[in-house]
DNA sequence: GTTACTTTGTGCCGCACCTAAACAAAGTAG
DNA sequence: CTACTTTGTTTAGGTGCGGCACAAAGTAAC
């Protein structure tokens, strides 16, 4: 018998120190049950209980008493932990060339509700912010549920800790743009509560594939993704995103890969941002880009579809090899144990793995740091689902001071 | 009255965990009194009183009670917190290509005695650390102090979590040696007691500097020397040393600084490895160097000497042109706080402090980024004082648990 | 010199958080 | 059915710290 109310009653003011430690295993899946919590956390079997039993008071988590798939057969079955389905959800916003996306996302990186993708996106952030937070809001009046804080992902680097958006180009907002500011407004303005966060696509991409996807369990994950225009890099380590002094960190674009190739508009030459990009791509193939739809879906559809063309087929060969410079050069420098790639680069790396992590181990110094393993990104709206990651972090923190008062 | 003796006694099992974020201040020079203790900590009075009283106990720190320059020159002064100079210390030793040397630094990076240079490195590690321990264990015995452990810095990448020296080659030590097992051997076999670390030279004068010299108080510091042959780097965030998933992180020495460059023995062509070391400086100059002083002090003493010379000029343009692009790469990846410079590329900022900030800041990409300090380091020995810091490690992170069994 | 004020140091109580240990519960293995 | 293994709960207790009142040691004003 598991008396949960009582029980969890009495113990409601114990427990908070590992409270945050023991909610972050749950959420990313380290801790079935609450033998493996004990052993996780190093605490003792009454700890654990208890800490369970409060996050189960705070609806954070279920304590199930049916089966539990424990370790041995042997012994008492263990309860089943599992995150509580009617529990509060993050509001996350992603914003890109082609359009914007809202959705709520509960822990364990669960998309609840999402609200359908709409393409305008116009040259002032305010009103595309606006009408984002909106659809979000509309998730929450519909679904019910009870929201932690928001979360906006967008395609640029953003200053720390300002929050204004560096380089927003294939936005057509203009450079500087305070999007935290506008963002934290409209989600206040909409009524919705709790804290409002705002940080680059790639970086929020890589936490949550270390939380939910390819990367769990890494202690120094790199993330390289290439979307539309140029290259986005991300480290995370032991667990926290590594932005650096002024937000500024992971700029990886200007790495030279190419000493012999075409300018950048930085002053240097053969940048990666220009030299693996898909317009590189579409360019190396001898493509001439469309209108029509993104850079990343053309390059996309060359890739997939016409990879017998010998024109194609070099010029994947010829990113490959940029990519694997580019990506040797940051193993020199970080010596990751881990690298996820995604957008194009996600492409390249399942066209030919082999290649990549041949360059990758020549070009690395030490042949230990050039074996690191590269792999796709596994997870689907991962910028989303990152940028409900860093709402939910107050409470991974804290959840007793972050959803009491 | 402050009853030292007894109040201490009573307090003895009090305040562990405080206790080494308490010392950590003291160490660093960042709690003069226990009022700023107090206000550093985040504690109330009477725990800072008793942090300090145990910590005195524990032959580590006293507290004077003579003048004590507080804060305001109202209210009751303040006991002034010093270390203890009859208190411990850590045996720190260091190997490079023009010799090797032991020390015995106490707590605040503090040297307290010396044993001489030594310049016969001969090729066999076990011989050259059996001579430095032996040198470090006489200072021990004629000082008397207890010894907490023993750090060694050497030249070279230091494979984490074996502890080999992967490229020890201007030693002509076999790459690969295992420098930690040899050096714990050797400080177990000379009788001292204590744990015993290896680490990069870089990597631990950077973090000398981070505690005692020009990095005090950054967050993200950046450090970058060249000192005979290559190029290093160490990255010191949020006051623990960064070395990557297998210590190999910061192998700076091959970004590409100058593509039309000559080629580097990574099989690439122009990297900072051989466009900005000291053997680069005097083929650039035109100078041939010769066998009797290391590299560093023949480029030394030509930059500063014949600075004059339309060709030396141009040999120290060159280099830091060279230099400044390899900083803007990695701040554009790092986003540093500060960046410390030592060996060569010291003199060199010393030279032209103006063109070397320029040149980071124009490559950099955004110019909040680029516009971060470049600072000449600051501390004798830095690389020996890293060393014992490392072996301070254990007593800072939990004094109780490493002093008192 | 006395008084008021400011700041620092200390003794005492209590609370929050955890461990230890004993016991109860729920399964498997024979 | 019994022995064994593992999990969950209860109770008691201990450690580290905050809160608070008070004492101590100086300066400022008169």
């Amino acid at each position: 018998m598991n008396g949960k109310g009582t029980t969890a009653r009495t113990r409601l003011e114990r427990g908070r120190g590992a409270l945050g430690p023991a909610l972050e295993l749950v959420h990313t899946g380290r801790a079935p049950t609450r033998a493996v919590l004990t052993a996780e956390l190093g605490v003792t079997r009454a700890t654990a209980g208890a800490v369970a039993a409060e996050l189960e008071a705070l609806g954070l988590i279920r304590v199930d008493s049916r089966p539990g798939a424990g370790a041995g057969s042997q012994g008492r079955p263990s309860h089943r932990l599992s995150i509580d389905d009617k529990g509060p959800v993050a509001l996350a916003a992603q914003v890109h060339a082609d359009g914007f996306r809202a959705a709520l996302v509960g822990l364990g990186g669960r998309i609840v509700a999402t609200a359908p993708v709409r393409s305008t996106v116009t040259a002032d952030p305010a009103q595309v912010l606006g009408e984002v937070v909106e659809a979000g809001a509309g998730l929450l009046r519909t679904t019910g549920l009870r929201c932690v804080g928001a979360g906006l992902a967008v395609p640029s680097a953003v200053a720390e800790p300002e929050g204004t958006a560096l380089n927003p180009l294939h936005l057509a907002w203009p450079a500087g743009a305070p999007v935290r500011e506008i963002f934290a407004e409209r989600v206040r303005a909409a009524g919705i509560e709790g804290p409002a966060f705002t940080g680059n696509d790639v970086n929020l991409a890589a936490l949550a594939e270390h939380r939910h996807g390819a990367g769990r369990g890494a202690q120094h994950l790199l993330c390289v993704a290439t979307g539309h225009r140029g290259v986005g890099g991300a480290l995370v380590l032991d667990g926290r995103l590594h932005t650096g002094s002024a937000g500024l960190a992971l700029e990886v674009g200007h790495l030279t890969v190419n000493p012999e190739g075409r300018p950048c508009y930085c002053g240097s030459k053969g940048c990666l941002d220009v030299e693996a990009d898909p317009l590189a791509f579409l360019t190396a193939a001898g493509r001439a880009p469309g209108p029509e739809v993104s850079l990343l879906q053309q390059a996309r559809d060359l890739l997939r579809t016409e990879h017998a063309d010998p024109a194609v087929r070099r010029a994947t060969e010829e990113l490959i090899d940029r990519l694997g410079l580019g990506l040797a050069g940051l193993v020199n420098i970080l010596n990751p144990d881990r690298i996820i790639l995604g957008g194009l680069h996600r492409e390249l790396l399942d066209a030919d793995p082999e290649r990549l992590r041949a360059v990758v181990a020549d070009r690395s110094l030490w042949g230990r740091s050039g074996g690191v393993p590269i792999l796709p990104c596994t997870l689907d709206h991962n910028s989303l689902v990152g940028a409900a990651e860093v709402a939910w972090q107050p409470v991974l923190d804290d959840p007793l001071g972050a959803l009491a008062p």
